[in-house]
DNA sequence: GCAAGGTC
C-alpha cells in the first residue's frame, strides 16, 4: 500500500495545503504536539503515477533541531571557552514533534517535504528527514524523499507544486549548518569570556545597576548579530556627540507678484549656502550694486508629478512604520501581527516579499471591507468602476524582493472593531488597522500633482522656487501617514518677465548634528546590512536592550507631535565597541562586514563553489585568532571600559559643579 | 546564565 507523508514547516501551511489538495475533504487527527495536527486525505500525485494514494499531511514548528554542546563536558564553567572552537556539537531534537513524525512516517512509502522555500526551510526539510529516518530508514535508502517547490498558497500553484517536486538541496542545508556552527561556537566562547572578565568591574557600575533587573547576574553576551547592531547605535551616538556645528551664509529673495502684491514664496539661492561669510557678503553687495530691486525670469517649467502609493507590505516595513507612526516597538508589532495571523485576520506576518503573486484575488479580499464602518465607503468608491472619482482600483506596484515563500502581508478577514465584540488588544487593533489601510493604499491610485519651478536672475546670481499643487489625493485619503500638501502658489510670471524684488536678505545659519538613532532607522540599517532576518531583527534589538548595551530615551511631547524615542548606548555598550576597536578588532566585531562576508560565503556554498567544511574552518580559524587577541589584550579592553566610565562620571560631576 | 534561526 502506497502512503505519502507530507510535512510542512508550520501547521498553518499543512492545513492550507491539505485543504487544497483534498478539495476540502481531509480529516484531522491530533498529534503528539499541541501545535500540530495531522490531516488525512487521498490524492493522485502525477509524478508517482500510482493513482489515488493515502496521504497524511503534517507539520513541524520551525527547526526540529538545535545545534548545541554537551552540557556535561562543555557546559558553562566546565571547560575553557577556547575549547568551544573545536568541541564536538550535538543536535538536540524536539521530542514531541519528532515522535509524531516517527509515528506518521513509520509506514510511509514516500516522504514529501513542504517546508518554506528558503535556505532555513531546506535545512528544516533535512531535519525532518533525519527524524523520519529513525522509524523508517528505508525511505532514505530507497531515495523516496521529495521536496515540493511553492511560493504561495494559491490553489492552482499548490497543485502544480504537488506534481512537480524536486530533491532536497544539500548545499542549502550545508549553508545553514555552517551558519549555525559558526554562531554557536563564536557566540558561546566570547559570551563566556566577556562575562567572566567584565562581571567584577560591573559591580560598581551605577548605570548598569539601575538598568539591570534585581538578582540578575550580569551576562555580557557576544553574538554575530548583537554586536553589529550595537555598533550602529554607538556609531550614531558618537557622531551626534562629536558633531561640531559650522556657520554658513546664504541669500534669500522676496518678490512682488504680477499684481504688485507681496508673494509669500521666498526664492532660494542656487548656490545653496557657503561657509565663507566674506565671499557671500561680496556677492550680495555686488548683486545689490548691479540690480538693486530688479530680477529677470530665466526659467519657467511645470510638469506633472506623482506621489507613489506604498509597495506591498513586508515585515521590515511593517515594523519600521509601526515604530514611526504609532511608537510601537518592533517586538510588540511582530507579537501583535503574530496574534492577528493566528486568529486568521491577516496573512503570514514574516515575509520579505513586496510583490503580489499574479493570480492573487485581490478584488475579493478588498470587497470584504465594503461594509466596514471606517474604511467601507473608501473601498466601495475604489471598487466602483462607474464612480467619477479619480481613485480607481489598481493592481499594486511590485518591488524587487521575493522570499519565494510568503506573499506580502495583507488582511484576510474584515474585522470591524466598532461593530463586533472582539478581544483584540490595543496593539493588535493598531497593527490590524495599519495592515488594512496599507493594503487599501497599495490597491489604490497614485496621488497626482503639478510641480512648478521658477528661476530668477538677480545681479548674475540664480534664485529658484518650487511649487507643488496636489491635484488628486487618491490613495492619500486612506494612507494618512504620507501626507502631501500643496505649498504656496508661485507668482504666475512668464519667461523673461521683469520682477520687482521687494526684499533681499543675507542670512546665516548653522549646520545641525544628526539625530540619535530611532528604532525605525536601526531596523532599516540592519535590514540593509543583512544583520538578522525579518523574524529576528526585533529580537536582536530587544537582546541588546536587555543586556544593557543600549537604553531607550523616550520621546517628548504628546500626540502626533511627540518626538520619536531614540536609542542611546550605555557606557558598557560604548566600551565594548571601543574596546574591540582599541585592540584592533573593530572591523570584525562592531561593524557589519564580518556577518556580510559570512553571508557571501553561505551563498557560495549554495552555489556549489565553496565547501561547508572550508568555510567553517576558515571563519572559526579567524575567531580563534580573535579570541587569542582578546584574551591577551583583556587588560586593555577593561581599561577602555574604566576610561569611558571615568569620563562619563567626570561629565556628571562637572555638570553638578555648574549647578 | 551563553548564539541565531525557525516557530506557538
Amino acid at each position: 500500500m502506497v502512503k505519502i507523508l507530507c510535512v510542512a514547516e508550520k501547521n498553518s501551511i499543512a492545513k492550507n495545503v491539505a485543504q487544497i489538495l483534498s478539495g476540502g475533504r481531509s480529516s484531522m487527527r491530533p498529534s503528539t504536539s499541541p501545535y500540530i495536527k495531522n490531516y488525512d486525505f487521498q490524492y493522485d500525485f502525477q509524478w508517482l503515477n500510482m493513482g489515488r494514494c493515502n496521504v497524511t499531511m503534517t507539520a513541524v514548528a520551525g527547526h526540529l533541531m538545535n545545534l548545541a554542546f554537551s552540557q556535561n563536558e562543555y557546559g558553562w564553567g566546565k571547560c575553557d571557552p577556547n575549547l568551544l572552537f573545536d568541541a564536538p556539537t550535538i543536535d538536540e531534537m524536539d521530542d514531541k514533534i519528532v515522535k509524531n513524525l516517527q509515528n506518521e512516517g513509520r509506514h510511509a512509502t514516500h516522504l514529501m517535504i513542504w517546508t518554506d522555500c528558503d535556505r532555513e526551510g531546506e535545512c528544516i526539510g533535512w531535519e525532518i528527514v533525519q527524524a523520519v529516518n529513525r522509524s523508517n530508514s528505508s525511505l532514505v535508502s530507497s531515495d523516496s524523499v521529495y521536496r515540493a517547490v511553492f511560493s504561495h498558497l494559491e490553489p492552482s500553484h499548490i497543485i502544480a507544486s504537488a506534481n512537480r517536486p524536486r530533491k532536497l538541496d544539500q548545499r542549502q542545508v550545508d549553508a545553514v549548518r555552517a551558519r549555525q556552527e559558526i554562531d554557536l561556537r563564536a557566540g558561546l566562547a566570547f559570551t563566556r569570556l566577556l562575562t567572566g572578565n567584565y562581571r567584577s568591574v560591573l559591580q560598581s557600575d551605577l548605570e548598569y545597576k539601575q538598568l539591570a533587573k534585581k538578582d540578575d547576574k550580569p551576562v555580557i553576551s557576544y553574538g554575530t548579530c548583537q554586536f553589529p547592531t550595537l555598533g550602529f547605535v554607538v556609531d550614531r551616538y558618537e557622531r551626534v556627540i562629536n558633531f561640531i556645528p559650522e556657520q554658513f551664509w546664504h541669500i534669500l529673495l522676496s518678490v512682488k507678484d504680477l499684481d504688485g502684491s507681496e508673494s509669500k514664496v521666498k526664492f532660494q539661492w542656487e548656490r545653496g549656502h557657503l561657509f565663507d561669510r566674506l565671499a557671500v557678503l561680496s556677492i550680495y553687495e555686488h548683486c545689490i550694486g548691479t540690480c538693486e530691486d530688479r530680477a529677470k525670469v530665466i526659467h519657467v517649467s511645470s510638469k506633472d508629478t506623482k506621489k507613489f502609493r506604498p509597495l506591498p507590505l513586508t515585515t521590515v516595513e511593517l515594523q519600521k512604520n509601526c515604530s514611526r507612526f504609532f511608537k510601537l516597538s518592533a517586538k510588540k508589532t511582530l507579537d501583535a501581527a503574530e496574534k492577528l495571523y493566528q486568529q486568521g485576520y491577516i496573512s503570514y506576518p514574516r515575509t520579505e516579499t513586496d510583490k503580489f503573486p499574479a493570480k492573487t484575488d485581490l478584488k475579493s479580499l478588498l470587497n470584504k471591507h465594503q461594509g466596514h464602518s471606517e474604511w467601507g465607503p473608501y473601498v466601495t468608491n475604489l471598487m466602483n468602476e462607474n464612480s467619477t472619482s479619480t481613485n480607481k482600483y489598481q493592481w499594486p506596484r511590485s518591488g524587487n524582493h521575493d522570499d519565494q515563500a510568503h506573499p506580502p502581508i495583507h488582511p484576510i478577514l474584515c474585522v470591524d472593531i466598532a461593530k463586533t465584540d472582539n478581544r483584540m488588544t490595543s496593539d493588535e487593533k493598531t497593527v490590524y488597522n495599519y495592515v488594512v489601510k496599507h493594503f487599501l493604499a497599495c490597491c489604490s491610485t497614485d496621488a497626482r500633482g503639478r510641480s512648478t519651478t521658477l528661476k530668477l536672475d538677480w545681479g548674475g546670481e540664480t534664485f529658484y522656487a518650487n511649487g507643488i499643487q496636489v491635484l488628486e489625493r487618491n490613495f492619500l485619503d486612506i494612507y494618512q501617514w504620507a501626507d502631501w500638501k500643496s505649498n504656496d502658489t508661485l507668482p504666475a510670471y512668464q519667461m523673461s518677465d521683469d520682477v520687482v524684488v521687494s526684499k533681499t536678505e543675507m542670512k546665516s545659519g548653522q549646520t545641525s548634528p544628526p539625530k540619535h538613532m530611532t528604532e525605525s532607522e536601526l531596523i532599516m540599517l540592519m535590514d540593509a546590512n543583512g544583520i538578522g532576518t525579518d523574524a529576528t531583527i526585533a529580537d536582536h534589538i530587544e537582546k541588546i536592550k536587555s543586556r544593557n548595551y543600549i537604553k531607550v530615551q523616550t520621546g517628548s511631547g504628546s500626540g502626533a507631535k511627540k518626538t520619536a524615542s531614540v536609542f542611546l548606548p550605555t557606557s558598557l555598550g560604548r566600551s565594548l565597541v571601543h574596546g574591540f576597536e582599541k585592540i584592533g578588532l573593530e572591523e570584525s566585531f562592531s561593524k557589519p562586514f564580518l556577518r556580510r562576508d559570512l553571508e557571501k560565503d553561505l551563498q557560495l556554498i549554495c552555489g556549489g563553489t565553496k565547501d561547508k567544511k572550508d568555510v567553517v574552518s576558515l571563519i572559526i580559524g579567524m575567531y580563534r585568532n580573535y579570541y587569542q587577541i582578546t584574551t591577551s589584550q583583556m587588560r586593555n579592553l577593561i581599561k577602555v571600559y574604566n576610561d569611558i566610565k571615568a569620563e562619563s562620571q567626570g561629565q556628571v560631576t562637572q555638570r553638578n559643579r555648574v549647578n
